[in-house]
DNA sequence: AATTAAATTGAGGCTGTCTCAAATTAAGCT
DNA sequence: AGCTTAATTTGAGACAGCCTCAATTTAATT
């Protein structure tokens, strides 16, 4: 399953340039974006990128764990700096968001729109670890409702990925996911901010 | 632009099992359904399905304003009833996201998935208008926030729609929509519903 | 330089969209 | 009933995707 560093110089050069492509290719528009097209950037036939990547999961798990890993982990520090667990699980969401809305991929990615992409699935479940950590400690500060789980927030996240991805855009979807998460909050701590 | 009806009757025949067969595939897999299989299902080659309506657009709006004017009638009714202007509203959403949790030609339709089928954008134009009205009664009674507009609820039926279509589907997103909703309502009037 | 294994090619099968010249066929007239 | 004509259907073909594989090319090794 796990693909084999190729013998050849050549061939290792290919499947770099191929990676290349790829990424391009996937953050610009997709991880549904064509193969020929990535191919042919690569300067090479569809049969090399096959050879290489097996499936188009192959290739998404060669080149978008990382850049995903990287994104989260970005947002994941940004969070955890807050000073409170409402504000860390907030800023935390917030920022996801915001993540789905400009990169196609990454909606992609979060709503495991290829499910056969393992590694890049392993990545996305740490992202669903941090929601249920941050989940648990604003549950014990009492600032988020009980009602409200870990669950919730992820199907949250998921819908935002999947508005991300929906053609025509109807930019208005940012409004109602803010909303639902603002409804999240107990009224203990509750400074809420005004949509 | 509006398709004549056709002279001989084969003709007519042909169209109108173009149709049955269109809107079979329509409501049981959306309206990206191949129109290949709606050809062969009609006993019919594409070129004839193109004869008759032009394109994927022009289908679709020749069989699909008619169910989605129904099912969006239906809904209007079953919330017409209710008592107060809260109740329905709410149960307009309500009843309009299931439908949207069941039928992805419902979603495909009230998203615009096809901007250019003219016609079924009317009929969900219509929609827009039913709930314009709902929240401007809401708003009068007090039930509904203030900032919660008819955009916002637009919005959220919308959000439904790109929920319903993304795959692989995530069930726990009806929760999400539920809650940004029941986040609506002023505290007035409340006897918030536990999810 | 010859051998061998690795890698690439590109054509071909498949599904799907959409078009169009040629062949078919229903309708209307005598 | 046959003839004519115009309406309609056909099916092949151009295009974009996905994916495969036998034949060929090429890098590495001896």
């Amino acid at each position: 399953m796990a693909p084999e560093r190729p013998r050849r110089r050549d061939a290792r050069e290919n499947a770099e340039k191929l990676r290349a492509a790829a990424l391009e290719a996937f953050l610009a528009t997709g991880l549904d974006a064509p193969l020929e097209a990535i191919a042919r950037v690569a300067g090479v036939q569809v049969g090399t990128l096959y050879n290489h990547f097996g499936t188009r999961e192959g290739l998404i798990d060669a080149v978008m764990p990382e850049v995903v890993a990287g994104r989260l982990q970005a947002v994941a520090d940004a969070a955890l700096a807050r000073g409170t667990a409402r504000d860390r699980l907030d800023t935390f969401v917030r920022l996801v968001v915001d993540l789905l809305e400009g990169e196609p991929a990454l909606s992609d990615a979060i709503m495991q729109r290829y499910p056969e992409a393992g590694v890049l699935g392993d990545v996305c479940e740490r992202n669903t670890g941090i929601v249920r950590e941050l989940v648990r400690d604003a549950h014990r500060s009492g600032e988020l409702s009980d009602s409200f789980s870990a669950d919730d927030v992820i199907s949250l996240i998921w819908l935002g990925g999947a508005a991300g991805r929906a053609t025509p855009a109807h930019p208005g979807w940012r409004r109602v996911i803010d909303r639902a998460m603002a409804s999240a909050w107990t009224a203990a701590g509750d400074s809420a901010p005004a949509l």
